[in-house]
DNA sequence: GCCAACGTTGGC
DNA sequence: GCCAACGTTGGC
């Protein structure tokens, strides 16, 4: 069964247009740090599922683009990277504590924005519109994803591409 | 820069 | 195990 994701990033770390330039449009999703999105990635997505890429703490945050899961979960290597911002001195490397999963841009659409996700009767309920949500990673309904992707492709999902 | 929300830490 | 203090997220 598909399931359907939102996954917030900041633009000025990777854009959707920073991933669609990387190989294969494919970027390692670095620096989940709280426990409950770790979950979903190890526990729940599957390569295929959809994903809505979402910039946050920036000017206009909002959905900007369409992308999928493209990889199962492995140790995120900059939990152990003392220069990394991500670094965790806690996490055994014997049992790294934080993973990550590549995600693959598909496309990118014109913005939705918060105020506009806010304003659409249709996606009331949405996890990340909830009042203090801070989740990088959260659970799309299908009939949520179907209304934005119709919204904003037509319907027309970019086919599934090779890795 | 402010601050609400919420997760984590650490003393007890 | 409780809970106050503290740190972080993220919109505004």
């Amino acid at each position: 069964m598909t399931r359907f994701w939102l996954m917030k990033s900041e633009p000025e770390e990777c854009s959707i247009d920073d991933a669609l330039a990387a190989a294969q449009a494919t970027v390692p999703w670095t620096g989940v740090r709280n426990h409950q999105a770790r979950n979903f990635m190890r526990d729940a997505m599957k390569v295929g599922d959809g994903v809505l890429f979402y910039h946050s703490s920036c000017p206009e945050p909002g959905i900007v683009g369409i992308a999928r899961v493209a990889s199962g979960t492995r140790p995120d290597p900059t939990q152990f990277d003392a220069q990394s911002p991500y670094f965790d001195p806690k996490s055994p490397s014997g049992a790294p504590r934080w993973l990550l999963l590549d995600v693959q841009a598909l496309k990118k659409t014109r913005l939705i924005g918060l105020p506009e996700l806010r304003a659409t009767p249709e996606l009331a309920g949405m996890v990340v519109l909830q009042r203090g949500n801070r989740l990088s990673i959260t659970p799309v309904s299908e009939a949520h994803w179907r209304w934005i992707t119709e919204k904003l492709l037509g319907g027309q999902v970019p086919a599934r591409q090779k890795t």
